[in-house]
DNA sequence: GCCATATATTCGCTTTCAAGAATATATTAA
DNA sequence: TTAATATATTCTTGAAAGCGAATATATGGC
């Protein structure tokens, strides 16, 4: 019951605010360390949990693991996600969160580039 | 955070059955024993649970306890549901429930009714 | 009052979950 | 190879959840 797993992965507030995230564009782990302002430890507890489920998918980039929402979600996710998105437009953490993700100014794509063109993630990384 | 109550309830099997049948009308839990086919004390539990989180409203009736959606349901709540009906709509066991719904036949207006006129629900009631 | 019915609550058990702490792994730089 | 960075995994603890069994409560009929 497939439904059941995508409420599963939305009743917890931090899993809801590193999927409300991803909705903007994929994001490795210390964006949401910095953007969050949670430990590494439970942000990465969360996204292997939503792995496990099939919320989000992953790829590695040099030390750098880049979360994104699955490329073909089911429509049932999609729907969530876009309702997700509505009911939270004004609602803290959520504003908050997209507000430090404009700072972080790093979406995915940023980030691939980067890699491709210079492979430093130690040097070029978000200082976190 | 509401939106996360909602996802609560909303993460259980038994207890997105009984929103969904909900969604159709008030039931009793009766009702409820004889569409999920569930013992009555894991019935109660659920419906305790979800009064506790306020997505339910009771009502006794004699022995008989009218359980219902709240009469305002914060707009989230509402938008979940129909969401909610909109996904199961072919899936089991919602579509299952629905049709022994129907075969009940008997939604809380009716239960409302007879017990007004008669007030017996140790006869008339449903032979559950 | 007593009994039956409908429903709620409590208890004990098992599983899951959330969280912090500690540790392990993979990758890159030097 | 060694060290540093980014991330994952394991461990432990406490709390919550789900469930069946047993018990309690409220109501109505007699």
């Amino acid at each position: 019951m497939e439904l059941i797993q995508i409420y599963q992965c939305f009743c917890d507030a931090t899993r809801l605010r590193i999927l409300h995230l991803l909705t903007k564009g994929a994001l490795c782990v210390c964006h949401f360390q910095e953007i969050l302002d949670l430990p590494q430890t439970r942000i990465s507890q969360h996204l292997a949990y939503l792995r496990k489920k099939g919320m989000v998918e992953v790829t590695r980039h040099g030390t750098w693991m880049i979360y994104r929402l699955p490329s073909h979600p089911p429509s049932a996710l999609e729907f969530q996600l876009k309702c997700l998105q509505d009911c939270v437009r004004t609602e803290e953490p959520f504003r908050g969160d997209l507000e430090r993700l404009g700072a972080v100014r790093t979406d995915c794509g940023w980030i691939e580039e980067a890699l491709k063109e210079k492979k430093v993630p130690g040097s070029a990384a978000p200082t976190v």
